[in-house]
DNA sequence: GCAAGGTC
């Protein structure tokens, strides 16, 4: 019995009844043993086998692929290699097997690809279990009802693979291919999630590069304790200037308001729903200024330590059996914890006590909590997160917040102004989220309708429209999961890999001019690659497939053919497409040199990073005149960090190792700021 | 040197 993971194995074995340990490559099997059988359950880890070219070179279009052990292809996977054999020893001696790995195409995929090519190509000695979530119950159930082989599952699942590979795979060539064609060399690359991905954060980008402002104007009533807005009928914005300088003259020298209109509101404010994987990223990026990525490795090393439940659940449900109690015991053994822990535990004494849930589900994972276990030492960040996880949990234990907010009319010649407060009246849930609540806290004098109030001054303020904003590496994830793009476990690392390619930089995201200029050729010459309609349709064609009424091989050679055309045409203008794309590499390659301005007195020019065969250095563009030079750290990344230092006048720069030890300076050695390095 | 999807 093939599990996904080595987590899941153990839940089989436990739901199977009485069994033992033996360890094979130091790794745990599960032997279950009754009268007439004896059943290993043995561990995957995701996918251990994954697609690479047959074929040879790096010419394209390349069709021929197959599977390989995943440890074989990938520099990161050699933690594989001991399930590899572990696997490879176990299925030798089956007569029998069972696929059970999660019941969704990848785990069919990852299971097929152990049997199959590990065990037995004989379908009719497969065995497929169907289950939905990890209890007891569901396994014991599932493995009473062991069904055939799931022939259309895996079918659909191997395609998906073979499909994404295809059009990943071939168009990066097509776009490296098309650089080399001018004699230059850089890694591109794009696919059926990076596509669609880079054109949304583009498309933005083109929006916000054509806004055009538009100026309006606002007028402010200033009170000593507050200040309220003009506004007509709702519309604070008054888009004439005329308009705006009519009403100020009318009011003008004015030193009193009268309060026309009070309104109470009072309300509840819901405690918020329990972490999933994008919840935490979202929340751990506005908190902390963690990114996505940082934070999911973190969540990661913080499960592989007991501390917290797998991080990689798409749901918001916290169900009661995962014991609220027993972890608000523990958690209020943790010092830092005790009071919290305490007031929830306090809330209910009768045992009844329940979550606010949220809407999205998981079939294999509850949403993430704390397992109340004592964390010994964590890094500053790995502090942070856990501290938001656990807070989280105990924030959804609790009662809304009751909030009262306050609308007050003030008029003055006829004119009328708002002013807004919201205060809490009842923290609730607030004390346990401390201090990670985000709420507007203003109050307002105490007046009554019909009273009058002295006016300090009144404030004519021209603004502009705003121009849309920006994403942010926790919106685009957030983007691509309403969209269905990509999955919890990916969506992260796909934005992580547009920033390697340096299509995008910075955060809110700034796309440069080779992520718009390769959104751009890939519009025009492999448009279904940027276009998520690609999702959508592998989604109906694997649908399909899993009802066997379209084969694998059809859909292959469906894409084949469409893609070779795509291909054909974009080898064609390879040439042309490639020479687009240098103009923006080396665009982009040159104000990534830039330093900032010379600091001498007499100069105009900018200071840029030279290299040499011997290394680099930091010199003037306007060398001819300008002898000013500094040198530069050998080693590491080194980029502009957009400011000058105070004491010295020369540009800053980042220094980033891949050591991740990066850290700040300004280009003059003997710049007092470093007296003690 | 290229994807997306699992996972440690």
């Amino acid at each position: 019995m093939v599990g996904e993971k080595p987590n899941v194995a153990s839940k089989l074995a436990q739901a199977l009844g009485n069994y033992s340990i033996e360890e094979n490559h130091g790794v745990k099997n599960y032997i279950v043993e009754t009268d007439d059988e004896k059943i290993i359950i043995a561990p995957a880890v995701g996918h251990i086998f994954n697609l690479e070219q047959t074929s040879e070179g790096w010419d394209y279009p390349v069709f021929e692929v197959d599977w390989a052990p995943t440890f074989e292809t990938s520099d990161s996977a050699d933690y594989m290699k001991k399930y590899y054999r572990n696997l490879r020893d176990q299925c030798e001696k089956a007569d029998e097997y069972i696929n059970a790995c999660d019941f969704d195409l990848e785990g069919s995929v990852i299971g097929d690809r152990v049997i199959k090519e590990l065990g037995t190509t004989d379908e009719s000695r497969i065995r497929r279990m169907k289950f939905s979530t990890l209890t007891p119950s569901d396994l014991e159930e599932a493995f009473d009802n062991l069904e055939d082989f799931d022939k259309g599952m895996t079918e659909a699942g191997l395609t998906r693979h073979i499909l994404d590979f295809y059009y990943g795979i071939n168009v990066s060539r097509a776009l490296m291919q098309a650089v080399r064609e001018n004699d230059r060399y850089k890694t591109l690359s794009t696919g059926r999630v990076q596509g669609p991905a880079l054109n949304f954060l583009a498309e933005r980008e083109r929006e916000i590069q054509e806004f055009e402002p538009d100026p309006y104007w606002e007028i402010f009533l200033h009170n000593s304790e507050f200040r309220a807005k003009f506004h007509d009928d709702g519309d604070e914005r008054i888009w004439e200037e005329e308009v705006a300088d009519g009403i100020f003259s009318e009011i003008e020298g004015e030193d009193e308001a009268e309060v026309s209109n009070i309104k109470i509101n009072n309300y509840s404010h819901k405690p918020p729903v329990p972490f999933n994987l994008t919840g935490l990223q979202k929340e751990a990026s506005s908190q902390f200024n963690i990114n996505p990525k940082t934070t999911q490795s973190i969540a990661q090393d913080l499960y592989e330590d007991s501390l917290i439940s797998y991080p990689r659940t798409e749901s918001q449900k916290l169900p009661p059996k995962i014991g609220y109690k027993n972890i608000l015991n523990k958690l209020k053994n943790q010092e830092n914890y005790t009071e919290k822990a305490k007031k929830v535990l306090k809330k209910d004494k009768s045992d009844n006590l329940y979550t606010k849930q949220g809407k999205k589900e998981d079939d294999a994972h509850p949403a993430i909590y704390p397992t109340g276990q004592n964390p010994g030492n964590l890094s500053k960040n790995e502090r942070k997160v856990y501290d938001l996880i656990v807070k989280r949990f105990f924030a959804v234990f609790g009662k809304p917040a009751k909030r009262q907010s306050l609308t007050m009319t003030l008029e003055v010649n006829g004119y009328t102004f708002n002013a807004k407060s919201k205060v809490t009246k009842k923290r609730n849930w607030f004390d346990l989220y401390d201090p990670y609540v985000k709420v507007e806290e203003a109050e307002l004098p105490e007046l009554e309708e019909g009273e009058k109030l002295p006016v300090d001054e009144f404030e004519q303020a021209e603004k502009e429209t705003q121009p849309p904003r920006r994403f942010s590496q926790t919106s685009i994830v957030s983007e691509l999961e309403k969209r269905n793009l990509g999955t919890k476990a990916t969506r992260a690392q796909v934005v992580d890999r547009l920033y390697d390619r340096e299509f995008i930089k910075d955060d809110p995201i700034v796309v440069t001019d080779l992520g718009l200029t390769i959104a751009e050729t890939l519009e025009e010459y492999s448009p279904e690659i940027v276009s998520e309609e690609l999702t959508r349709e592998f989604e109906e064609r694997m649908e399909s497939i899993k009802n066997q009424e379209e084969s694998k091989e059809e859909a292959l050679e469906r894409a084949r053919d469409e893609l070779g055309e795509t291909l054909r045409n974009f080898k064609e203008q390879e040439k042309e497409i490639g020479a687009k794309l240098v103009r923006a590499i080396d665009k982009y390659r040159d104000q990534k040199r830039k330093l900032g301005p010379c600091d001498r007195d007499d100069c105009d020019g900018t200071l840029q990073i030279i290299r040499t065969d011997n290394g680099r250095f930091v010199g003037c563009t306007e060398y001819d005149d300008c002898e000013n030079t500094y040198p530069l750290p050998n080693n590491g990344e080194v980029t502009s960090q957009g400011e000058i230092c105070d004491e010295c006048g020369t540009p800053k720069i980042h220094v980033s190792r891949k050591s991740g030890n990066n850290y700040e300076m300004c280009i003059d050695p003997d710049c007092s700021t470093k007296d003690d390095w």
